[in-house]
DNA sequence: TCAAAAGTGTTTACTATACACCCATGT
DNA sequence: ACATGGGTGTATAGTAAACACTTTTGA
């Protein structure tokens, strides 16, 4: 401990880019902070990380507090440490970014928060860096998207194409030829085909999908060009 | 300050990954430990975020501490934050990682500090998760060297198409086909050639090229396909 | 019968890759 | 003369993108 005692502490926070799908558009999980500083503002659900605590664990922790879901996809977004980033204290965060399906959540916890879910295309002003932080998430999960196939992780166990696309369209903010996309997710051989129809969206009913259950395969290929 | 105060402060530290360039083969800067725990043992140039200190700033710091060079390429790699990570007192460490002419650094001060530079293909064990940063350091590597020209930050200021093609090569582990790689840069158009030829490589000579020193361009295309 | 999505097939354009081939020149 | 890297051109293959067309069935 000897050499390390002259270097200064710090409060260490986790903030969470909370991302939900509905209604063809990505959503986000905001809340009114309920403390000065800045309180009332939207905010990023975080808390700060305990002692014997990884960073991993304590965004675990804020989801299942705020959410109460555990076992969800996460992952690190980076590390924000200007000095000034909230007025009140120095406090270094670490953005995490999680993905949740909107219909499994526990609405009774995100309202006991206030908390409310934002569509991507009209975010309110956040406080301090909260902004950045979507931000750079949003390009994390185009990345991710662009190399795995997200699906279970935003939609229900079981999905149609369409709503695979609609997805990824939400994804990556633009628009994917019906056809062509079709062959490019079948072609990677990761979902399975039901002998299920969906027929909400169409006459015709369209097969639903699920994820094969197999290893979750990285790098198979490129699912979007960039 | 009220609302943070019962929350733990912890140790912020920043890791680098320093990275050069040398004879066709990238090299990792490590130094022995000076202090315990693990004094001796192989470890990444690190230091603690101060008061008042970004990390970025922490880092740019470390880096002039050990090679004695300012405004060096460098990038966030990751949050290290179990917590037990270093077995002496629970430290987060901030990996960064940062690209060095090898040519142009304080070779004193490397010295000074009994660093020394590996070669990428034979790197000893490091303490901790050392390692592990480096792993997640050379995968950003590649990522960045896929969408942006990679060049000055490691080369000399002029160099042959061959001098980055070995580059490249050194980065992705892989050959490239001389031709192709050629028409694929210059198709960029990011490089200035220069009425200037380098003998020593082959009898014809090979023009030396620069880059524009225009906005550095992001995102222009694809160089490397992943 | 029409609309609307499901699903399949075809055509075109582009680009990665492989590779042939000439150039320049020191040894 | 020849080996070596410099530099250019071309042929092939694979894939992204555009789009035509057929199927199904409720309204």
């Amino acid at each position: 401990m000897k050499h390390y005692t002259k270097h200064p502490k710090h409060f260490v926070a986790v903030d969470c880019v909370i991302l939900g799908y509905d209604e063809g558009e990505l959503c986000l999980l905001l809340y009114p902070r309920g403390f000065e500083p800045s309180k009332g503002a939207w905010s990023l659900m975080g808390g700060f990380v305990q002692d014997g605590e990884s960073s991993d664990n304590a965004a675990k922790r804020v989801l299942k507090q705020t959410i109460g879901l555990e076992d969800i996809f996460m992952q690190q977004v980076a590390a924000f440490a200007n000095p000034d980033r909230d007025p009140e204290a120095r406090v270094i965060s670490l953005a995490y970014y999680a993905l949740v399906r909107m219909d499994e959540h526990d609405k009774a916890c995100v309202r006991e928060n206030g908390a409310h879910w934002w569509p991507i295309s009209e975010l309110p002003e956040m406080i301090f860096d909260h902004g950045k932080m979507v931000e750079q998430a949003l390009v994390k999960l185009q990345q991710e998207a662009g190399y795995r196939l997200i699906g279970k992780e935003l939609l229900a166990d079981k999905f149609t194409l369409l709503q695979l696309r609609k997805l990824y369209e939400a994804i990556f903010q633009r628009e994917f030829d019906p056809g062509n996309f079709r062959k490019k997710i079948l072609s990677l051989d990761v979902l399975e085909r039901l002998n299920e129809k969906d027929l909400s969206e169409s006459k015709k009913g369209a097969f639903y999908y699920t994820c094969k259950n197999e290893v979750t395969e990285r790098g198979l290929d490129r699912i979007v060009k960039v």
